[in-house]
DNA sequence: AGGGTGACCTGTCGGC
DNA sequence: TGCCGACAGGTCACCC
């Protein structure tokens, strides 16, 4: 479910609502992705310093050290002062003297990585080979250009590697696509500076107007406070095989790239 | 080195 | 109705 916008329309849901806060009680349920690693007691007494971003990892701040969270495929946080007791597919709550943070996540593709610092290790594992944040000022045209070039894989593909760009997931990288006029099978590195040059206004485009409203509501996610979001419905290819293009009418089409699925317009996105 | 695949895990949905 | 395979918002480890 989370992209860049759902993550961080989840950190602006409780951001301050948490800050300040301190850690009376970790729980944890079934093991994610990677273990936490520390005794969740060790993190009794903490104080939230705040909450940021990067990529998809949300990084809780604390006095002595971090949290890395992520939410998966299916993960949603909740955060909130009256919390009924942990419930199927609640795999870890922290209590603080501000109200409790949990993670719902089905799949359990989510973490909670602790570490001391955002240099160390086993922070440096998850977010030391990150490419730039789409909407920073380090994501340039020339960055993009230059990264693209002597990339044969599909442009698709590429878009989903956080190494060139994070925070884009399936459903951006089709919408961004569609946008730019791109097709999705395009070698990257065969792209015209023209195009490098709209994809990436298109990455940025789709990105802000989902963070406006309140990120993608496939399924189930939602905000910290329980609140869903809008964009599914102002999208224009995604999870829309064989209904008509909203620009030219031809039918969205699908196809499989790296185990993921495209959407895209035949018309629209002819090259 | 870049590119492609399998793996992790659970729920849901469509087809037979 | 029931079973089975395919697929789902991510990303890492591994192969060539």
């Amino acid at each position: 479910m989370p992209e860049l916008p759902e993550v961080e329309i989840t950190r602006q849901s409780f951001a301050q609502a948490i800050q300040g806060a301190k850690i009376l009680r970790v729980n944890l349920g079934k093991a994610l992705r990677w273990p936490l690693g520390c005794e969740p007691s060790a993190l009794i007494g903490m104080q939230v310093l705040g909450v940021r971003r990067r990529a998809k990892y949300l990084l809780v701040d604390l006095s002595g050290g971090l949290l890395l969270v992520h939410l998966g495929m299916s993960g949603s946080l909740r955060f909130s002062s009256a919390m009924p007791a942990m419930g199927l597919h609640e795999h870890f709550e922290m209590q603080t003297t501000q109200g409790t943070l949990r993670l719902k996540d089905p799949r359990r593709f989510g973490a909670v990585v602790y570490a001391r610092s955002p240099l160390d290790t086993a922070a440096q594992k998850l977010l030391g080979h990150l490419g730039p944040e789409p909407l920073e000022s380090d994501f340039t045209v020339a960055y993009f250009k230059n990264t693209l070039s002597g990339k044969t894989a599909a442009i698709k593909t590429v878009l989903l590697d956080a190494r060139v760009v994070v925070g884009v997931g399936n459903i951006y990288a089709n919408e961004a696509l569609f946008l730019a006029k791109i097709n999705p099978k395009a070698a990257a590195g065969k792209l015209s500076a023209e195009r490098v040059q709209r994809l990436l206004q298109a990455i940025q485009q789709v990105l802000k107007r989902a963070l406006a409203v309140g990120g993608s509501t496939l399924k189930d996610f939602s905000n910290a406070q329980g609140k869903e979001g809008y964009f599914q419905l102002e999208m224009m290819v995604y999870d829309r095989e064989g209904e008509p293009c909203r620009v030219c009418g031809s039918l969205v089409r699908t196809l499989r790239q790296g185990q993921r699925s495209t959407f895209y317009c035949p018309q629209c996105q002819k090259r």
